[in-house]
Parts: C-alpha cells; structure tokens; sequence
DNA sequence: CCTTCCTCCTGCATCCAGTGCAAAGATGCA
DNA sequence: TGCATCTTTGCACTGGATGCAGGAGGAAGG
C-alpha cells in the first residue's frame, strides 16, 4: 500500500493534476460545455491522446476528486466510537463538516469552490455522473451498515436514504449560497434543517408528512470524535 | 389543450411509435450499445436526420416513455382520499402496484419487461439518465406534499427519500426475478419489504440502525386528521 | 385541379467524445 | 551502454449530435 516513487510515478501523478487543475480552470472560466476535451489537452500540453490515457471521459476531469469521498460516509460508520449509532456518527460527522465549511456540504464562502459546485450542478453531463459516484457511495455505506448489525434490506434502504438526503441537504445549502447569503448567515439553518434531516431518519415523519417540527433535540451531546 | 388531429399529426405520431418500438426491439435484441442510432433509423425506416428530430438522444428512444410517469408519486398524493396520509397513500399505491404486477416495481413475469428493465439497469447511460428523469420526479412530489400542508424542507426530504427508496426496492425484485424466483414467489417478500420501508420512512430507523423489526405496525391508524 | 404556403423529411458536412494501433520517446535496470 | 518496459503521441476511425439548405408532401384557397 505504498508508493515506490521512480521518476515515472512521479510525473506521472504531477501530470495528472496538472490536466486537472487546467480542466477545471477551463471549465470554470467558460463553462463546462464551452469547453473541448481537445481545448484542454493542447492548454495542459498533452495529446488528446494522453489525457484519455488518465482520464476515461470528459466528465471525470471533473468529479474523479469525488472518487475519494464517494466511501467516505461508510468510513464514518467504521470509525465511529464503539456503541455509537451509525446514524448517530453520520450525523455528527455532518455537523461538524458544516461547521468546519466543507465544500461537499455546499456552505462555503470560497468562491471557486461555490463556481465548482454550482458547474456540477448546472451541468446535465456532470450532475448525473455525480449520481453515478453517489450510488457506488450508497454500496459501501450499505455495506459498512451491515457490518455494524443492521439487517439488509434496512441497511441498504438507510444508505441510500442518508446519502439521498445528505445531498439535497448540499442542494439547499448551495442555492441559499448563490442567493447572496454567507456561509455564516446561513450556518445556523444549514444545522436546523441537517438535525431535522436525521430526526426525520431516525424517528420518522410520523403519520403527518405534514406535522409540526417533532419534539425539538435541543442539546445534542457534543462528541467530537 | 386538445388535438386537432390532421393527417400530418397522425403520421408524426405513428412515426413516434414505430421508431422507438423498433429502437427497443433492437436493442432488446442486441444490446444498447451493440445497436447504432444510424442501425435503429435504417430499420424504421426514416432517416438519422428524423430520428433525432423526435428523440433528442439515443437514450431517449429508451426512456422517454418513462417521462409519463415520473410525477406518478406526486399524482397519488394530490389524488388522495382527503384525510389519508400522503405517506399511507403512497404505501398503498405501491402495494396496489405490486399485487398488479406493476412493471415499474421490478415485479413481473412478462419477459419483455424484466428484460427491458435488466437492459435499462444493466448499461451504464441508460440507469444514469434514468435518474434524471427520478430527480424531475423527486420536484414533483415534493411539491405535492407541499400542497399537502408539509413543511418545505420536510417536503423535498420525504420526496427524495420516498423516491430513491421505491427505487431500490423495484431493484431488489427485480434481482430476485433474474434470479429465477416467480413473481408470484417473490411477492410475499416483496410486500414484506415495500411495508418495511415505509416503516422506516414513518418511524424512523429507530436509534439502531442495526435492531430487529420494530414493532411491527399490525394495524395503521386509518385518521390522524 | 392547381397553386401557394407551410411543415416536416432528408442528405450532407461538420463537430466532438472516445478507442485501437503502431511507432517513437522516456525511464528503469543490469 | 544496451535492453526491456512503460508513456506518449499521431492517425485513422466509430458513433452520437447539430446546422443548413433543398425537396416532398400535406393544408388551404381559389
């Protein structure tokens, strides 16, 4: 699980982020479809054909940086504190990635990141390869649940709901973002509406879809770690 | 709101139907991939110029008959019994569905069906736009429960989780019928399953994600308003 | 029946994404 | 230095998708 660092891997790997990063400069600068694959190779001084050679499609200039996230929400389950609720832990490691402003939750003030998530979203080609990265997501995390004891067709309902919700969670939180609010404005409801989110998980949306907030979880015990 | 049915209408509309019949033969026959739109436009008779004028890509000529559907959810709901819980109305519509041997739930023995359905699981581009049709499906239904009187944000939650659970549900079938299970066998458990999810679409996963069925829900209040 | 108009169909040229192949270049190793 | 291996590259090709201009055939009016 190591890397025996030749030259060869080494260029390698630095010529991979260069195509990427000029990609997605590109990308950001005139838009995901204003942009030819060709366009990209001659900027990062690659072929057409070298770049094919690191990344399959088009679409994966883009989102191959999810591929690391896409098991991160079963890694959570994994490494949750012994006796902790998996869904406990996912809604904690939410949380917290809300409040340390990660980009995959949608609230950040960094504008390139906002551009970033606002071109996947904006981008039939690209929005549906996430969906694609997602559902790989919903195996693992199904997978991790089982591991923690969950029957299986719970497990794999219950993946697939969290991440369902986490992403349109991510949704809402972009959209308030590009409506002009700060990612501090918008904090305090970006963590209402995460709690609600895995109250609703956890507890049901009860025989009303309708009804009133369920009973308030005012403190949470704050478990860091 | 209405069709002032002319010769050329008429002819627009067969054309339709037989491209996408022949489409869907084709590709049932060979493989999505292994059959060129140019192969489909030939066989329909019409040329490749025509073909794209109707479907705006090959995938199209697969799933545009799904665009029918894909406000079902949100037609159940707005239709419902007034007083019935969305959720409850949603929970009978697919058990109706299921005892009807309903295509959509991955539960049938027609052989054409569950191939197209394989054919649409099995390649890549088709399961991929198949949810962007499902996320168009997910605003829909979102909407109605609004209507219904929920909470926004509870509203769009509920919609995507209903959604992508029914989803995975008609997969599960649908496995277990390529398995070679009946759909006739395969019934019982999937009843058992579509009830199970919407347990936990009502009353949560309960504070372990792992635990035994909970309580199971003999008999539903029928009126909580 | 003829003419005019309009719509839809068609072929052609073109663009772009993605692949197979074989030659040329770079790297690691003895 | 020389050989084996892996990368890079150019080229040709397939297949999806679009723009355009001309043609065929319904629709409408005389």
């Amino acid at each position: 699980m190591n890397e025996p660092v030749g030259l060869r891997e080494l260029k390698k790997e630095r010529t991979r982020e260069t195509i990427a990063e000029t990609a997605i400069r590109l990308f950001l600068a005139k838009g995901f479809d204003q942009v030819s694959v060709t366009e990209v190779a001659a900027t990062a001084e690659v072929s057409r054909r070298t770049l094919f050679a690191y990344f399959p499609t088009k679409e994966d200039l883009v989102l191959q940086r999810f591929a690391d996230h896409e098991s991160e929400a079963a890694r959570i389950v994994r490494s949750r504190p012994a006796g902790q609720d998996p869904l406990e832990a996912l809604r904690e490691a939410l949380l917290a990635a809300l409040e340390q402003r990660d980009p995959n939750t949608g609230l950040t003030d960094d504008p390139e990141a906002k551009a970033f998530f606002g071109m996947i979203l904006g981008t039939e080609s690209l929005a549906v390869r996430l969906t694609r990265y997602a559902s790989r997501g919903i195996d693992a995390l199904a997978e991790a649940l089982r591991e923690a004891g969950a029957d299986p067709l719970v497990a794999r309902l219950t993946a697939a709901q969290v991440l369902v919700v986490q992403h349109e969670l991510a949704v809402m939180n972009h959209t308030c973002l590009t409506a002009g609010e700060s990612a501090g404005e918008r904090h305090p409801e970006a963590v209402r509406a995460a709690e609600r989110a895995f109250d609703l998980l956890s507890h049901g949306v009860g025989d009303k879809a309708s009804g009133a907030p369920p009973a308030p979880r005012s403190e949470q015990v704050p478990r860091p770690q």
